[in-house]
RNA sequence: GCCUAGAUGGUGAAAUAGGUAAACACGCAGGACUUAAAAUCCUGUAAUUCAAUAAAUGAAUUUUGCGGGUUCGAUUCCCGCUCUAGGCACCA
């Protein structure tokens, strides 16, 4: 048995003082790898993370070894929802809880045997890193594209031609500038909640209420940022061709974007109202009965309040009628008079739309194809009729129309990025770039009040060029936007600054991105395909139009990770009232006004019974809760697979498994237990198989440490490149778990055979890219004095691979009979037939013979 | 509902320009070592049936979610289903 935990003490803190990975000879290759960076969170990192990091860090020892120049950074995705919520709890500044994570989550990466540069750390939320993107904000906002050139131009220019017809006066010209401009203002629809005062998300609304203090939710409109990714469409297709992506990947996000050619109607009601309709063959205009109205999440209630007053529809009957069907909980049927006629008008939650600013007409059950209305209504046809009832003007005219809407780039929160704009005379105007950052003020005593509206010093001075409090008699004082930024604007761009992070002037140095280029591999969740990795490269596209950079895309290759799956458990408790309700009476009485609160696993007995005791031990909150039981006298809860998550409350430390097998075990182990991409049922079981696996060669090499043998067996160097061939291929294909079988079939073969000092110092160079600490240690143990991590990738002898023998596969009606091995010479149908006539088993079937069916290195199949 | 992916022994899985299904592990069973347990090592292990023996063993059939198709041959290609997971625009 190996000390793992004394030798990978050991080796990290000498490998700490190492620099292996990026330097600054820009005349070597490089390597860019990365991994999504995370959102650190109070629950730490979890299985998933870790999968990334140590197969990027395998990737990345790889390509040291075959002599790049490497950069493997991390980072900290800071802003977001769930730090303000905690702080809201807790009434403390989110800084300082996202402080805290973050010493957490490094201490966890730095128990992973990872290489990382650590001096290209970056935080989103630190000041020197937002500065930057409030800079893009503020260059979007000042950039307009040109539909005809098919060009990025500065609004200036727009502005100065507009001002030159001295027509318009200057509310007119912000007015049509914010048509232009690359980010502008537009009223849409959010979740506002009265009572907590504060807009909610959809995750943040469950049942129609919200999940904090089960209010009611309302539909309202704001004033919006919106980035009108729109513009850059045509480019983001485009760009497909220059990277390499798999290519389902590709075509979600093409189907996410979903560019269509259509023709364009008027859908007339009570002959007042028109809905603009496209579809996209003429004639299925006639299919059309029925119209389904989609609601926001589980808010149909609303939502007929809405059509009542837009359309003025005369609603006849409404028939509350829950269908056993999935997601038709809310499906209601209005009958109506349109045009004197009666139409059927279902009202469905099942899109999710938020702002109900989707609208799709489906005509046809068999192809699924889609219309897209533009009212803000989400019309769905699911039968086809003969039209009677609905009048429809002529066609219009032919366009394009795209799934893909511009981004609501607003967020009526605390901890985002400040967005740099003041109002004068209610016009908005940017804050110089050189008076960047504007930082966002630190609030000591947070609670749920804590936003920038309320923050009294939030008004900007236009000469001292700094926030200052209000003052009625100063006329240089304009009030600043009181929105911030999504989470999602300091990820769009933070690959690039990881290259250049202490950059004061400059977004990035010029040399520096022209060596690294773009990002070689990408790591990440498939989740992110429609946002993250989308906006990510329409960010690239744009600091390209503006001379920032000139790649044309940001990720060449993007590998996804598969999901780590995992059991989450929940209780319910019925809305306004203290009552926790077992999870089959709510089957069995089909009650509606319920919430679901995700618990920990360790509060299940067997069969998912909650173990009240225990449960209320830890969680003083339901202490004086109602427990209503099943027959059994028990509150069963409500188990899922789903994602491990945060949200889910069931995500599993790596710490507890590190500190009991060791780093290099849960590496491989890691790496063992299934294809980097698919989705994986996380389960420990098999994990003694590695930890055998790295004891038994340990004991081997221990034994015969004191032996020199270096002598060149044929048979040894065959397999050890051919171990070599393979473990390449599977570099290139990306795929690890059979890298370790590769491993473990070696060292099967090998450990019975004389030992080979050669030999085996080649295998640990091939293994510590995967279990770098007992790699390490046995290389010193065998008198090496530099680091393992210094060798090169020993390199195939294609001698040894060579195969003297060819085997065929002898066959009687597609049934496998026999093996056979024919030299090269003699590789042809004849000479396999007539070797076959004097086999005992085979020769009778070849008399006998209807048809033989030869594959050349194949197969020989016989057919009678 | 729509979009995307997946489904192979008791378990994690391997094998696809269509050609030996189940590599490598876990688990289980038996054995060795030990007072005993743990650990370690060795042997067996998809299922069913048949033959035969003291025993080793041999033979046949079936099997890659379900139902079809193409093919000498399908885990792999095509069509139709079922189930599971992810996304659906303010979780990140």
């Amino acid at each position: 048995m190996y000390n793992f935990k004394k030798i990978e003490h050991k080796w990290y803190k000498i490998h700490k003082n190492i620099n292996f990975l990026k330097n600054n000879n820009f005349n070597n290759k490089k390597y860019y790898i990365l991994n999504m960076f995370p959102y650190p969170s109070g629950l730490g990192l979890h299985i998933g993370h870790a999968i990334g990091y140590i197969f990027s860090d395998i990737i990345a020892k790889y390509k040291i070894s075959k002599g790049y120049n490497v950069i493997n950074p991390i980072g900290f995705d800071c802003f977001g929802l769930p730090a303000e919520q905690y702080a809201i709890k807790f009434k403390i500044n989110p800084k300082l809880i996202i402080k805290k994570c973050i010493k957490n989550y490094i201490k966890q990466i730095k128990k992973l045997g990872i290489f990382i540069n650590w001096n290209n750390i970056i935080y989103t939320h630190n000041k020197n890193y937002y500065k930057w993107t409030q800079w893009i904000f503020i260059k979007l906002f000042n950039s307009w594209y040109n539909k005809k050139k098919k060009k990025i131009y500065n609004i200036r220019i727009l502005k100065n031609k507009i001002k030159k017809k001295n027509i318009y006066n200057k509310y007119k010209i912000n007015k049509i500038l914010n048509k232009y401009r690359l980010i502008y203002l537009k009223k849409s629809y959010v979740n506002w909640c009265p009572k907590l005062h504060t807009v909610l998300s959809n995750e943040e609304i469950f049942n129609g209420k919200s999940i904090r203090g089960e209010y009611d939710i309302k539909i309202i409109k704001l004033l919006q940022w919106h980035i009108r990714i729109t513009s850059y469409i045509d480019k983001l297709l485009k760009g497909y061709k220059y990277i390499k992506w798999d290519k389902n990947i590709k075509n979600i996000q093409k189907k996410w974007i979903g560019k269509k050619k259509v023709n364009y109607f008027n859908l007339y009601i009570n002959n007042k109202k028109k809905i603009k309709l496209y579809i996209i063959k003429k004639k299925n205009i006639k299919k059309i009965k029925n119209i389904i109205l989609c609601a926001p999440s589980n808010n149909v209630d609303n939502l007929i309040k809405y059509i009542k007053s837009k359309y003025k529809l005369k609603i006849l009957n409404i028939l509350k009628k829950i269908y056993n069907l999935k997601n038709y909980k809310y499906k209601i049927l209005i009958k109506s008079k349109i045009n004197n006629f009666k139409i059927n008008i279902y009202i469905s939650n099942y899109y999710k739309s938020l702002a109900l600013n989707d609208v799709y007409i489906n005509y046809n059950n068999n192809n699924n194809k889609f219309f897209n209305i533009k009212n803000n209504l989400i019309l769905n046809i699911k039968k086809h009729f003969k039209i009677k009832n609905i009048y429809f003007s002529k066609i219009i005219k032919k366009k394009y129309i795209y799934n893909l809407k511009d981004i609501v780039f607003s967020r009526q929160r605390y901890w985002g990025e400040p967005i740099p704009i003041y109002y004068k005379n209610n016009i908005p105007y940017n804050i110089k770039e050189k008076y960047l950052p504007l930082k966002l003020p630190y609030i000591k005593n947070f609670n749920k009040n804590s936003k920038l509206n309320n923050y009294n010093k939030w008004y900007w001075n236009i000469k001292l060029n700094r926030t200052v409090y209000k003052d009625k008699n100063n006329k240089n004082i304009y009030p600043l936007d009181k929105n911030t930024m999504p989470s999602f604007a300091g990820s769009n761009w933070y690959y690039l600054r990881f290259l250049d992070n202490n950059n004061n002037d400059k977004i990035i140095n010029k040399k520096i991105i022209n060596y690294w280029k773009y990002v070689d591999l990408y790591i990440g969740g498939i989740e992110h395909i429609n946002g993250h990795l989308l906006y990510s490269r329409f960010c690239h596209k744009f600091l390209k139009d503006i001379n920032v950079i000139n790649t044309k895309e940001p990720f060449k290759q993007y590998i996804n990770q598969g999901l780590i799956l995992y059991n989450s458990y929940s209780i319910y408790k019925i809305n306004n009232k203290n009552i926790i309700i077992s999870y089959d009476l709510i089957k069995i009485n089909k009650i509606n006004n319920y919430k679901k609160i995700y618990i920990n696993e360790k509060y299940i007995i067997n069969n998912n019974i909650l173990n009240i005791k225990k449960f209320l031990n830890n969680n003083i909150k339901y202490k004086y809760y109602k427990f209503k039981f099943n027959k059994l006298n028990k509150i069963i809860c409500n188990k899922e697979l789903e994602k491990m998550s945060k949200s889910k409350l069931n995500i599993i430390n790596p710490n507890k498994i590190i500190n009991k097998y060791g780093t290099d075990v849960f590496r491989l182990y890691l790496m063992f237990l299934a294809p980097f991409k698919k989705n994986k049922i996380w389960n420990i079981k098999n994990i003694k198989g590695i930890k055998r696996f790295l004891n038994n060669i340990w004991n081997y090499i221990i034994i015969n440490i004191n032996n020199y043998n270096n002598y060149n067996n044929n048979y040894q160097l065959k397999i050890l490149y051919n171990l070599i061939y393979k473990l390449n291929n599977n570099y290139k294909k990306l795929n690890f778990n059979t890298s370790i079988s590769l491993f473990m079939k070696f060292f099967k073969k090998i450990k019975n055979l004389k030992f080979n000092r050669k030999v085996i110092k080649k295998y640990l160079i091939l293994l510590s890219i995967f279990a770098p600490y007992i790699c390490e240690e046995l290389w010193n143990k065998l008198n090496e004095k530099n680091s393992i991590f210094f060798e090169k990738q020993p390199i195939i002898n294609y001698k040894y691979l060579y195969n003297k023998k060819i085997k065929y596969i002898i066959m009687i009606n597609n049934k496998k009979k026999i093996i056979i091995y024919i030299k090269k010479k003699n590789n042809n149908k004849q000479y396999i037939i007539n070797k076959l006539k004097n086999n005992n088993l085979i020769k009778n079937y070849i008399i006998y013979n209807k048809k033989i069916i030869f594959i050349k290195n194949k197969i020989l199949n016989i057919l009678l």
